[in-house]
DNA sequence: ACCCAGGCGCATG
DNA sequence: CATGCGCATGGG
């Protein structure tokens, strides 16, 4: 998949896109994870972009806002009654439990974190390990649709898995295959690349988790 | 006029 | 416990 697609670049961390966008990525990233569920990613864009402008890529910014007018600006995501509550709820959290550091709030170990997080309200478990693993560098395997549906149409496990399953198998053959210290780029590229993959030869048709996956997508696995 | 998108919480049986 | 449903917008 990645002489196929190239690098996917999802949410690089470094000094550019600080400078450029003026905000913590990490807290971006936070942000993103929450407005796009069950939601396309262009819409997303949209929202973040009108926060930013009006400088609200802070979690005291966005603890402070009214929640009114926090439902204005990330309108364009949707669900939007739900996703402003949600943003309010971890902004509010990393504000009074870290001061807003997310150095602090990242320095200890996943699973920890993960308890944590799936302990707010609108956090479930993509949304939690998508934080910790593009926002914290953390090991956790991200399991979406799209890695869903490609995992059953090839079949990779058995069609009733539930999220900590297919996750475990993920991370267990990953972890044969990898040392230690290379795992989090490869989850951060693989679930990238399986995005990818799914959205080109694999897209969504009613009653269509068993069809087979096309030639062409299997040509790319 | 449909269908779909990087879920989640809550109400039912 | 496990499905089902509502949430809302913009693009194909």
């Amino acid at each position: 998949m990645l002489n196929h697609f190239g690098h996917q670049h999802w949410w690089p961390i470094n000094e550019q896109y600080h400078e450029i966008h003026g905000s913590d990525p990490r807290f971006e990233i936070i942000i993103g994870a929450i407005l796009t569920q069950n939601t396309a990613w262009s819409n997303v864009e949209k929202a973040l972009e009108r926060l930013r402008e009006h400088h609200a890529l802070t979690a005291e910014s966005i603890a402070h806002l009214t929640l009114r007018t926090l439902k204005n600006l990330i309108q364009p995501s949707g669900f939007f009654n739900q996703k402003a509550q949600r943003l309010k709820t971890i902004s509010s959290h990393l504000l009074q439990e870290y001061q807003a550091n997310l150095t602090f709030f990242f320095s200890r170990d996943a699973p920890t974190i993960r308890r944590e997080l799936l302990d707010l309200n609108g956090i479930g478990p993509e949304t939690a390990d998508s934080i910790l693993l593009y926002a914290g560098d953390k090991p956790a395997f991200v399991i979406d649709a799209y890695t869903r549906r490609i995992s059953r149409r090839l079949p990779l496990t058995a069609s009733t898995e539930s999220y900590d399953e297919l996750q475990g198998f993920f991370v267990e053959t990953l972890q044969k295959r990898y040392p230690k210290d290379q795992l989090v780029p490869v989850y951060q590229e693989l679930h990238a690349l399986m995005v990818e993959l799914a959205k080109n030869y694999c897209r969504a048709t009613p009653r269509c988790d068993q069809c087979p996956l096309t030639r062409s997508c299997k040509k790319v696995l």
